[in-house]
DNA sequence: ACAAAAGTGTTGACCTTACACCCATGC
DNA sequence: GCATGGGTGTAAGGTCAACACTTTTGT
């Protein structure tokens, strides 16, 4: 903290302006989505790029983030306050942005599968969609990139963390989480290991007394769990074979 | 990336600041110690302070954090370029410093023990100090929160990331490398066990070969490892029983 | 000889993996 | 009946924690 500019004159150097971007992430039909804008206006006019928008004077990042979210996606309020939101990174290359000098605040997303959010709320809602992930290419700015920094990490993070349970409805079949992990890492997992281990965890999951669902509409109808209190996995559900040799 | 305050015009609204802020860790003694800098100016003046800085307009956040460690613990500029630095977190409250709006892109640079900072380099160098993170505490903003995220993140990373060589030397012994685990998580390990297991993950260490080094006088001479190209670690070198039970 | 630190061996408990098998439902 | 998806059982093999033991140095 020394070296400050000017003697912290507020307008004697070029300013920064500080953004919030989200990759919003769902799983769909056994792929991973992403929630993109169609950009209305330069640069990058026409292009997609991920949901966000420039922090306001007294807000944080966060707060910027879940205003946004809430705008574009016409979700109300109450939902998107709920939502796991996770800071990504900070993206602060000074070409990033070819106006001026921005810096990005990044963060993930994860929620449930959810209608398509054309016209259902608010104004930029008509523009929003969701993508899959793989055919996410040549979005605005550097876009890509924290994009594909935030499946890493997501990836990544399903490992250790009850992160999974984000991207299911409040109460949710094992199946269904165990497409989450499937989709996200883009491989099959053995189904009576997989639900073990998941019912070892003390507070992964809790049964929802005798409620049932059918999935599909075929097959035996499959218990239904609500999210436990807890938050991270001990021990791991390491990814199978993934590089390296058990 | 909507909503753009006035148009683009840099000076048509209230600046933000930006600052790169570090978390320097090292393990000296058996104890993790954090480099701080006693600050010269209000606001905290005479307070304690994480070294860092105002990002420059041509700067990207992690430029100018190596920028202001090497200025600030007068490190040469090719010492300082090859540490590992990772980025941390971005504070943004409204309100963490009183000038103005600032918003903080901390990082965390993990070092091998070295000596003082005092009367090396640079001009600011002469007011920092390696504190033992646990004294660490009324720190000037909001910085003791930014090192208590620190030494959280850098205790979850030694667990499925190499990182912990980094707070070796070159060469280092298992001892040493041992040291580290211990020390950042407060716990002792089985040494035959943790041999096996940092042996067992390839790329982790190299032996050096026919090297060999005495470690506090007595004791066999033990061998000298180099870090290897890995960066993860599969499986994970779990802490014991840290709330878990296995 | 003794203490200290490095390094090796061994064993039983535990966990994971792989796969066989049964259950409930729609067509 | 048969396909589909949910759920249970089990045996082989691997991993890990705990601890006994050997080696090499300084004093």
């Amino acid at each position: 903290m020394t070296g400050a500019p000017a003697g912290y004159d507020p307008r004697a150097f070029e300013p920064f302006a500080v953004t919030a971007d989200l990759a919003v992430l769902t799983v769909r039909g056994g792929q991973l989505h992403v929630l993109l804008i169609r950009r209305g206006q330069d640069p990058y006019a026409g292009a997609w790029a991920l949901p966000g928008g420039f922090v306001l004077p007294r807000e944080s990042a966060e707060g910027a983030a879940r205003r946004e979210l809430a705008e574009e996606t016409g979700l109300p309020v109450a939902v998107v306050d709920a939502l796991h939101l996770e800071q990504l990174r900070t993206y602060s290359e000074p070409d990033r942005d070819p106006r001026m000098r921005v810096v990005s605040v990044a963060f993930t997303a994860l929620v449930p599968d959810m209608p398509e959010p054309t016209a259902e709320g608010g104004g930029d809602a008509d523009r929003a969609r969701w993508v899959p992930a793989g055919e996410a290419r040549q979005l605005a700015f550097d876009h890509a990139v924290i994009l594909a920094d935030a499946r890493e990490r997501v990836g990544a993070k399903l490992e250790y963390t009850c992160l999974a349970r984000a991207f299911c409805p409040p109460e949710f079949t094992l199946g269904e989480l165990q497409a989450v992990y499937e989709t996200v890492w883009g491989t099959s997992l053995d189904r009576p290991n997989f639900r073990r281990k998941v019912l070892a965890t003390p507070g992964f999951v809790e049964a929802v007394p005798g409620a049932a669902r059918l999935t599909g509409g075929r097959g035996k109808p499959a218990a239904l769990y609500r999210p436990g209190p807890a938050t991270a996995l001990h021990p791991p559900l390491l990814r199978p074979t993934e590089g390296h040799q058990r």
